[in-house]
DNA sequence: TGAATTTACTTAGCGTGCTAACTAATGTTA
DNA sequence: TAACATTAGTTAGCACGCTAAGTAAATTCA
């Protein structure tokens, strides 16, 4: 017996407004459990990043990996800085570009940091598969592109207008 | 040939960074879409669950209905009041509550809203059979079980202490 | 029934995303 | 090489999520 209204949608957006809300509580689920070491969500996640990236990444490449704007991304390093946690210095060969590396005392965090977050993952993937986790996971970066492709055409249409 | 580390993550919690960040594009897909309009994200989202729940239906159903906290909510209902888009009155039975209703313009803006939005969605769900977008919001739904139960685990915790 | 609790809503102010507009360095090209 | 365009980063300020704390109405219960 199947409804008429399919389940992921009952009028509208559904699934993206979905989208959001999960995304605020598992951000909030990983920074109650760091919560000792000072961090919030965009702190904790910018250091995750550098450390994928590898010491010694701009911030430019850091925006990109996060997907954010740089803008936003400047007011995190900041605090991050003034935390002691992370240190820049201007790259030899590009004076615009700056490189991050870590702190000792930003090692050490993440160092905890990682521990936490494999922890909190164990209980936010309960109950999936690694297969449904993979499907999930490439069809958030299906839509992703088809939104991509939306703003370009649209944006493309504003400029020929 | 598979991969060591599957493709829904890499160290971290990306499939929760890809949630925020799809959330957001498609977020921005609507907006652009219903420009002319005049709305924001949340207050397009605000009017079309009005219209799901019925006029009538107060802030507090509607911040459920949302996902979102009150003043959150509180925010978005006035600038809508001020659009002339809404109006708002006490509730005859509770006068606590205030029940929200379309304006003649609301009801119109409305209308042009819910086309816009079906004609976006097509996009964004292009490439997805229903069965694939069911999977992804029952996926979605697990998490936010997951974490909500973390969440509640841990306030316990907390109090217990 | 009077006092205490709960509920619906508001206000104030923070965190983190964004765009617009700026500076300084680099790259391109006439 | 001087002028122009692009790029990395910053600053300022908005949108919209949140919590904390307040008011007024409704409910509970001693």
């Amino acid at each position: 017996m199947t409804t008429q209204v399919p389940y992921y949608e009952s009028l509208n957006l559904t699934l993206c407004g979905n989208m959001g809300r999960v995304h605020r509580l598992c951000r909030d689920v990983v920074t109650i459990a760091v919560e000792p070491l000072g961090l919030t969500q965009s702190r904790w996640t910018a250091l995750i990043h550098i450390h994928m990236l590898k010491e010694g990444v701009t911030q430019h490449q850091l925006a990109q990996s996060l997907g954010i704007e740089m803008p936003s991304l400047t007011r995190t390093i900041k605090q991050l800085e003034a935390q002691l946690l992370i240190t820049r210095c201007v790259d030899e060969h590009d004076k615009r570009s700056k490189n991050i590396y870590f702190t000792a005392q930003g090692h050490k965090t993440l160092h905890t940091l990682k521990e936490k977050i494999a922890e909190v993952k164990s209980q936010l993937y309960q109950g999936f598969t690694a297969t449904q986790l993979d499907e999930m996971a490439q069809g958030l970066i299906k839509m992703e592109n088809n939104a991509q492709s939306f703003i370009e055409n649209n944006l493309a249409n504003k400029v020929s207008k």
